[in-house]
DNA sequence: TCAATCTTCGCCATTTATTGCCAAATTATT
DNA sequence: AATAATTTGGCAATAAATGGCGAAGATTGA
């Protein structure tokens, strides 16, 4: 099915590198004509391999200018009470991204905030609220870098 | 310099779902003419409001089945010794992400590799091998319930 | 090896989108 | 309220995306 030769490996690294290429410039790229590029760019996108296509924004410019990798222990370890959590951090827009992990605790959240303040107000009356929540860790993050997050 | 008012939030939130929105179809969504809606969206850009496009790529597809996120602690906490990791791990091609972080250890790594065999290669014989580090502790990823990473 | 078949290619024509320009409209300033 | 500064929409020219078609290339089976 997902046949990745070495052209379309360079596709996707073109297109993850920069999701705007035009598709001529990346048909001149890889050395294919801008049809049979295109071609092969829409198989890809068929097959689900290249899933959508994201701006990459800046936190600080958008007012985010706090961001914490977060990890959560859960009281209990049922069906429910990890189902409850997903539901509740799937409305919680601080939240970016949540895990499911081996270890120690069951959950790494990556929160993004305005600042401390707005992060103390999510961890309180957010995350701090949840029943099913046992046990919270925030890494700060002081830096990225290499983040080639897409 | 960056005013975010009602229209640019919606041309923000409308590239963060698609990137490739043509600036037609974008400027119908947010009510704007498509010129206007263009000079809008180069000005984020130059602003570096928007940082960039890139490709979502599904990991299982491109025989990345295995992710995990990975904590790092150094054995010492000198500048020469937080850049020399760092400059190692932006060569790992397996390490899509490197924060440094508050907390019992420095550094939090996303890594994606083909499978667990790859994985246990690169925490062998490149992770382990740096000489600045002291403490590594894997968190296989089994799911993520939200991933909003771009 | 050779021929039939199936895939992928490049070229071309058409449709669609991007982009710069200018006058009109809106908003801010005095 | 009058003026200045920004932002907008419409238009035209340029560029890109897309689909059809025949040719080149790869694959399969005798």
């Amino acid at each position: 099915m997902a046949k990745i030769d070495r052209i379309n490996q360079k596709i996707l690294h073109e297109l993850l590198r920069d999701g705007r290429l035009p598709n001529t410039e990346l048909a001149d790229r890889v050395g294919l004509s801008p049809s049979a590029c295109l071609r092969r760019v829409q198989e890809l996108e068929r097959q689900g391999v290249i899933k959508g296509y994201r701006a990459v924004l800046d936190p600080v410019a958008l007012g985010n200018g706090f961001v914490a990798y977060v990890t959560v222990g859960l009281s209990d370890h049922t069906k429910a009470a990890q189902e409850g959590f997903e539901r509740s951090v799937a409305r919680y827009d601080e939240v970016r991204e949540c895990h499911n992990i081996t270890g120690t605790v069951e959950y790494l959240l990556r929160v993004e905030a305005e600042d401390l303040v707005a992060y103390k107000r999510f961890h309180t009356d957010k995350l701090g609220t949840l029943a099913q929540v046992h046990q919270i860790v925030t890494h700060v993050v002081m830096g990225s870098p290499k983040d080639e997050r897409a």
